[in-house]
DNA sequence: TAGATTGTTAATCGATTAACAATC
DNA sequence: TAGATTGTTAATCGATTAACAATC
């Protein structure tokens, strides 16, 4: 155990061994090893080991880890143990397959609001969610006490609308807009941009 | 310079400068310096000089870099100084958003075919494309040569299909399915999962 | 020339791996 | 008990930062 501040590169891996437990636990699994694990995420058994010692003792010698109480720990560690409002910005295409995604339900996470500033989309619905007008968003925002954001407007709007949601309180924003987003250091900010995510591939090829 | 092997961290930086300096471009910039650079990205100088001058001596003590220079330069490094065909195997509504999503082209990259596996789905249409049997996939894929592919199939199928986009000839792989896929180490994968993303964010709230 | 900023070196800092005693 | 696997330490490896001579 250790109570010192946990490094973000480490932050970073335990939603990665939480899906792949979770996978394990839905094929009916119930324990498993830093071996087995690391296989499955591509990552050394001891860094797994490492890593989860980081928050206690949660394996034990000779037989492994519980695939369960693992998965208890993990999702405690980082606050997925409950369910997460998420406003969504931008009923584009993108938005609108975020809106429909099916795999935010049982992994922490539920979109309870939609906003565009187009006049046309105002009012629209998307799985059962009335589009709203951008204009009311901060104060929207702000009285349901939303802390999480994905934001997938055009990249000349993304810095405007990050803005605004600071201001309404969002600590956290998944910015699909392929534009590097300025916000306060206390908001966390993760980037999704395919093309992005292509170019860092196409220097091996 | 330096003609040693370039980590793999870096080279994830490269498409960040990339995109930075593009809009930098796109606003009518023409030079800038490793400190105005670094503001925008969230990235320190010094790293921003050390990673650029890996690859050549491309600024100009004094004055900083040519913005439009320095786009060759990272774009030759990076290969997307040409245009890849990439194949879209999946065509829910995430694989629609990425046929409709405008920004590919004017970074490297541009859909040529798509693929499900679905009766309903094969021969309908997306974006001019029409939608092709998977059956056919692997043939298609490795005749055409295509080296980069855009997974957005459900996660049960994920590996069964990277597997058939390796057996292709595909080298590098946007994987959007929740779940750590298995590739020989000459293939590369990169993750896309809003659920993951959002989950390293909530630990810090 | 004076001021600015690079490219690079050395120092620091942090992350990963190897190894093994502890123990289930 | 014998075998397996953890948690942790120390060693190694790699990345970042600070500093500055070189030079535009």
């Amino acid at each position: 155990m250790n109570s010192e501040k946990i490094p973000d590169i480490i932050i970073g891996r335990l939603p990665v061994y939480l899906r792949a437990l979770q996978r394990m636990a839905d094929n009916g699994l119930n324990n498993t090893s830093s071996q087995e694990l690391g296989e499955h995420v591509g990552i050394s058994a001891a860094q797994i080991r490492k890593d989860i010692s980081q928050f206690g003792e949660f394996g034990k010698q000779g037989t492994g880890y519980s695939i369960p109480f693992l998965l208890d720990k993990l999702k405690e560690i980082l606050k997925v143990d409950r369910k997460w409002d998420v406003a969504l910005v931008g009923a584009g295409d993108m938005g609108h397959a975020l809106a429909r995604y099916q795999g935010f339900n049982n992994r922490g996470f539920q979109i309870v609001m939609v906003f565009d500033n187009s006049k046309e989309k105002i009012g629209q619905k998307i799985e059962g969610f009335a589009i709203e007008d951008s204009a009311s968003m901060v104060e929207r925002i702000k009285s349901a006490g939303i802390k999480l954001a994905m934001l997938t407007v055009p990249a000349p709007f993304a810095q405007s609308v990050a803005d605004k949601l600071v201001q309404a309180g969002v600590k956290a924003i998944l910015n699909y807009a392929p534009i590097s987003l300025n916000v306060p250091k206390y908001v966390k900010v993760q980037h999704i941009d395919p093309a992005t995510h292509l170019q860092r591939m196409t220097y091996y090829l």
